[in-house]
RNA sequence: GCGAGAGUGGUGGAAUGGUAGACACGCUAGAUUUAGGAUCUAGUGCCUUCGGGCGUGCGGGUUCAAGUCCCGCCUCUCGCACCA
């Protein structure tokens, strides 16, 4: 073919639309089921329907899929669907705005991304696709609900809740961002309002949730979930208040109650009105309500100045029976511990400022080194000050004060989390409907489970009115209990979309099975998820959801493994040209079609695993295409003729295959993507080379390997070469390569020679050359000579197939 | 403040303690072309008296040998942040 004749043929996109025309045609991707095989579920994280794919979820999806590809060809049979997290804000939001009903709004925006989905050509079972608002879906929702309920785990309950002003909505903690406490999905600062809402027990799991033995996760994440779970062992004392009763602390530091000089309660905490003393009633009471109009910005500013009130009660140290003063002070927080604590100035840094600032007393009850003054002593040492404990280490200390406090029946060992309870309620109109019915007289009845699902009704009014929507939809709110059969009313409020994706993956395994959630058979044969991949903004929310879900379903008896994926990874972010985060207002964003329009998928798809490590992500660098561009048109020009002379060397040749084939293999299990299109690239480029020098036979053997570890990365342009090369369809059915390690030794190497670790000259010398006549070659370099001529050689180092090192003084 | 991660050419990035800068982008020169583009070839860390010298944020250390390991800083990014 001549050069002029490539260049016509050589059409990317067109050749892309013919091979997914085909893929689908011949149901290459429909998922293998040979149950001889080794299973593999690949799972990438599912995308919001946001009405176009970008190019954040190239960057999610196609590393994703070279990867399910690779162990496709390694012999697996492999799971790897795609579904639609179609429940959540921004339908209702486009609703709102744009007075498009959610489900239209959602579904069309499906229906266009599927299209592009389709485009990316990856190898998703289409078939087992989910859309979570579909109440096919949303009924299980519904179902796990009523299991949770049955387990206890599942409460209703009044209480303060993060509120978005703008949204209109409940957030989960999770969904508040930043110091300024400030809307996930708006950015509107939140404030408090108290609602009863439904919450799920996730602090039951606390404890298991901290153990990450099963599973094969980043460090990062679990950090992220260590964190976030916050355990903190300690004890939970009571006080007795004078005129009242007993009140508990919670604090890590039994062992300095000796030191407990004074006692904080939260502005909220119900007791402080009660004990407070009467000619203290009207400052506390006005503190109180200061604290309270506080915003969350300030209050926990850690920076602030404490401030803080006395109650004119005093509380009794179980310890010493001394009486310390109670106070009333914003830097205890009552969504924390007991929302009261024993002040210890001596060891703490907090209690120390308020103490100094109230001119309270401070004991110091351990031992802090000499010259050390002036602040609290947090750290190890001897207990001073306290009595039975004196003389004690730390972890001593309060092992025997824990002891000691149990004997005397004023408190007891404890621990405490940092995480809540996952407050699912969510009062809008997009969403699960919560299947819950109130009647008057039999309270609150659950849905039976044969009426499921709950449908969501069409007809509602969505527009925010700080009610959930449905409670203005008489049809759906007013019903008749299940149990009396009197009149009774729907919960109105529907479930958080983190619902929805902390079951997913067992749902595609059987997306329209009606007996359950998912069929088991289908379970056995290919859960857990084996690998696992998103963005690492998931940490706390999803991942631990998702966690948690599984370990109920296990306790429920619907799997028999603790953890729902075994691997994970992160992958990075990919950001606008001008390294900023991609965004509208910023004009950055970068639109996938673009470039699948103008170089084909694989181009993009390869560029994006090129640019750097997969974790990292990076800046969109629109030049740098071109260069994979280049790269793929190179490749595919390989099978055009091809020449016949046998000069080419072929043991280089073998060589260098085998290395490719060893270098991509071992990448591709680590998701190193960027230097595997690297060994790729240049050995591209040696084969054009070559081209023409290697016998005909010999060379569709090398192209063959060539296009075979390309396939996974450039699944299009490996099948046309495939079939231009006349090998049968399809590529993507081939079996991996395998390496002669044999073949990769060379005979001949290159010896580093190194004189004071300085590099001073390479020697040509066979593979398997001794240390003695590495040594002489070496010396005998006229490089070498000059550096060690007169010089007293003092010891030489010497590194079979690398280097020698003289050392001379 | 606490925790985690990262600092390598003009750029993205490579480097089991053993040849720093693979592979690309960009740039320079040449070929081809009416021109541009595309393509191909060669070159491309910095300095240089052309012998060589210097180079992986900074300062020490370990080692025959350090981008890599250790200690102390600096900078940046991301979490968490009065959690008792």
């Amino acid at each position: 073919m001549s050069e002029a004749a490539e260049k016509q043929t050589y059409n990317p996109v067109a050749l892309e639309h013919h091979w997914q025309e085909r893929w689908a045609e011949s149901g290459l991707y429909k998922t293998d089921e040979d149950p001889a095989k080794p299973k593999h579920y690949a799972l990438t994280m599912l995308p919001y329907p946001s009405g176009d794919l970008h190019v954040g979820h190239w960057y999610a999806m196609t590393p994703s899929d070279t990867r399910a590809r690779f162990m496709r060809m390694q012999g697996y049979r492999v799971f790897f669907p795609i579904g639609f997290d179609a429940f959540g804000l921004p339908a209702e939001n486009a609703a709102i705005n744009r007075g498009i009903h959610p489900h239209k709004w959602t579904m069309s925006n499906i229906e266009n991304m599927r299209g592009q989905l389709a485009s990316m050509g990856a190898m998703f079972d289409f078939d087992s696709e989910i859309v979570t608002c579909d109440p096919e879906y949303y009924r299980w929702n519904q179902w796990f609900f009523l299991k949770f309920l049955e387990k206890g785990l599942a409460y209703r309950k009044e209480a303060p809740v993060d509120w978005c002003p703008k949204d209109n909505t409940t957030l989960a903690r999770e969904q508040v961002i930043g110091p300024e406490r400030r809307c996930e999905r708006c950015g509107t600062p939140v404030i408090k309002k108290n609602l009863a809402q439904w919450l799920f027990k996730i602090t039951d799991y606390a404890d298991e949730l901290l153990d990450f033995s099963k599973i094969d996760w980043p460090e990062r994440v679990k950090t992220l979930q260590t964190n976030w779970t916050g355990r903190s062992e300690g004890a939970e004392i009571s006080f007795d208040i004078e005129g009242y009763g007993p009140i508990e602390v919670f604090t890590t530091r039994p062992d300095t109650l000796f030191g407990a000089t004074f006692f904080v309660m939260a502005p909220e905490h119900p007791a402080v009105e009660k004990i407070t003393t009467p000619d203290r009633a009207e400052e506390v009471r006005a503190y109180v309500e200061k604290a309270g109009r506080m915003s969350e910005i300030d209050r926990t500013d850690a920076t602030r100045q404490k401030t803080g009130i006395f109650t004119g009660a005093f509380a009794i140290n179980p310890a010493n029976e001394e009486e310390i003063p109670v106070y009333a002070a914003d830097y205890v927080l009552m969504g924390y511990g007991t929302g009261a604590i024993m002040a210890v100035p001596g060891q703490d840094e907090r209690d120390w400022e308020f103490a100094e600032k109230y001119g309270l007393p401070i004991i110091r009850t351990v031992q802090p080194p000499e010259d050390f003054e002036g602040k609290a002593y947090v750290g190890e040492g001897r207990a001073i000050n306290s009595g039975f404990l004196d003389g004690l280490g730390v972890e001593e200390a309060k092992a025997r004060m824990v002891l000691w406090l149990e004997e005397q029946g004023a408190g007891r060992g404890a621990v405490t989390y940092r995480l809540r309870d996952w407050l699912i309620s969510r009062q809008r109109y997009w969403g699960t409907p919560i299947p819950i019915i109130y009647c008057d007289s039999c309270g609150t009845v659950p849905v039976p489970e044969e009426d499921l699902p709950v449908l969501l009704p069409e007809d509602a009014e969505f527009t925010p009115t700080g009610e959930s929507p449905l409670k203005l939809h008489e049809g759906f709110r007013n019903t008749m209990c299940p149990r009396c059969e009197g009149p009774a009313t729907r919960e109105t409020d529907t479930m958080d979309t983190f619902v929805d994706s902390s079951w997913y993956q067992y749902r595609y395994l059987s997306p329209h099975y009606d007996e359950g959630p998912f069929d088991p058979e289908r379970g056995e044969r290919w859960l857990p998820v084996d690998q696992y991949t998103g963005g690492i903004e998931h940490a706390t929310m999803h991942l631990l959801y998702t966690r948690f879900w599984t370990k109920v379903m296990r306790d429920l008896g619907l799997v028999d493994f603790d953890e729902p994926m075994v691997r994970l990874f992160n992958q990075g972010i990919i950001l606008g040209e001008d390294a900023e985060k991609m965004s509208k207002s910023r004009g950055n964003v970068v639109n996938p079609q673009d470039f699948v329009d103008r170089y084909g998928s694989d181009t993009l798809r390869c560029f994006l695993m090129f640019i750097g490590p997969w974790n990292q992500g990076g800046p969109w660098d629109g030049r740098g295409i071109e260069g994979v561009a280049r790269f793929l048109r190179r490749a595919h020009s390989l099978v055009a003729g091809g020449g016949s002379s046998g000069t080419a060397d072929p043991t280089e040749l073998d060589r260098r295959t085998a290395r490719l084939v060893k270098k991509v293999t071992e990448d591709l299990r680590l998701f190193r993507f960027n230097t595997a299109l690297a060994a790729l690239m240049e050995h591209t480029n040696y084969l054009l080379a070559i081209k023409g020098e290697v016998g005909e036979s010999e060379w569709v053997e090398v192209l063959r390997t060539f296009v075979l570890v390309l396939a996974p990365f450039a699944p299009h342009h490996a099948e046309e070469m495939w079939g231009l090369m006349g090998q049968p369809y399809s590529v993507h059915e081939e079996a991996w390569p395998e390496w002669d390690e044999s073949l990769i030794v060379t005979e001949e190497i290159t010896l580093v020679v190194q004189v004071n670790g300085k590099l001073r000259d390479r020697i040509e010398a066979p593979a398997d050359v001794s240390e003695e006549v590495a040594k002489e070659l070496a010396l005998a370099s006229e490089k070498v000579r000059p550096h060690v001529e007169g010089r007293e050689i003092r010891k030489s180092v010497y590194v079979p197939g690398r280097l020698v090192n003289f050392v001379v003084g």
